[in-house]
DNA sequence: CATTATTAGACAGCTTAACTTTCTAACTAC
DNA sequence: GTAGTTAGAAAGTTAAGCTGTCTAATAATG
């Protein structure tokens, strides 16, 4: 198909999956003449998960990039893999340098093998000293909760992680460390709702 | 003090004082004449939640402003206190209208007593919509594995609410809830780096 | 074959958000 | 009295994410 075509499938202005061509997030078409490229299903599908990067992810596009770049790469160990998704991730701003004693003197207490330098440590990090900026104390038997619920979380996600085909696994991975993460949240919300009711109600 | 020593202590530039004054997050210091006033303790405090909201809590000033007049706002029973803070919250853009039936769906079969049109529900369907966007199935089990995890935290989070004090009631519920979000992610993130760490030394 | 529509690629322009700078007239401190 | 500070308003800045315009080439249609 054409590009009018792609763009009125996947509900994308021309304009901006030209844009998103431009940037390198979707790969260029197979060219039939100088003005003139065919477009498939994979680029439908493409443009279907970059719109849930950029939008409900909330990546931007040069993060979106790079996630998508992992997502592409036929990548190497199972556990690699993980960790090349990962870094790929957003984050925080690198320029910001928080204290991360009190959050690996946590990872510590829990006995978890993450890497002292891993990006997730920085966002733990500096989401702990927000808590304590905006005057929120945290008792180390929350964050315990926390930790408990998040590790069980992460180990039904890697034992659903399919091994047999290694760029699945990436995608996998990448998307569902991302994509899950809005669905988590509106899910604690709802929750908070929950039992906010039923304490009312009995 | 005055708003170069404010701006000092707080580490936030002058001029952006001034916005965050004419923006409506930071409340007027008292006016000693024409072209001064004097800001206190309390002036600190507020800015340095206003940074963690618009930071680690990645609020616009917007949605910050709605945000921190519910603060401020001198609440009702413990219940509509939730309702309000969580409909001030952050959601999606309200110009998006998701078919929220799959996850009133889900809802119904974990049997949550959640308004029909609370804005989480929307961010739910939009999550869900997005995954399948991305074309990453999401089976029933592993959405209730994620439901089960966030009502345990839900309910302790709403067990250690403060309810002696109205007002700190409010404001422990929307810190609590925003800048928690974070946190939480960072150690699922944090917890899938360990699973995989075990699984490859085992 | 002639006419009309479409396209790739380059580039400039637009819009919003969050500041940041500049300005003026008033103050304050020494 | 003189140098530095301030409130408030308004204009300017920067970055992100598009969006519009243009040109030469190609495709579709009668």
């Amino acid at each position: 198909m054409r590009i009018s075509e792609l763009a009125r499938r996947s509900g994308v202005p021309v304009g901006t999956v030209k844009y998103y061509l431009r940037e390198g997030l979707l790969p260029a078409g197979e060219p039939t003449a100088a003005t003139q490229a065919q477009y498939g299903e994979d680029h439908v599908a493409r443009l279907a998960l970059i719109r849930a990067l950029l939008g409900t992810g909330g990546l931007s596009i040069s993060t979106a990039r790079a996630v998508l770049a992992a997502v592409d790469d036929p990548a190497l160990s199972p556990h690699d893999m993980i960790g090349a998704a990962h870094s790929a991730l957003p984050t925080m701003a690198e320029n910001e340098r928080p204290d991360l004693s009190t959050a690996q003197a946590h990872l510590r207490r829990w006995e978890w093998q993450v890497h002292e330098d891993s990006p997730a440590v920085s966002s733990l990090a500096q989401g702990l000293l927000a808590l304590q900026a905006a005057g929120f104390d945290t008792t180390d038997q929350m964050l315990d909760r926390y930790a408990r619920a998040a590790h069980e979380l992460g180990e039904q996600d890697v034992a659903e992680v399919p091994m047999d085909s290694p760029a699945e696994a990436v995608r996998y991975v990448v998307i569902g460390t991302l994509l899950l993460e809005p669905v988590l949240l509106a899910l604690r919300r709802l929750a908070h709702e929950d039992v906010s009711a039923r304490r009312l109600s009995t």
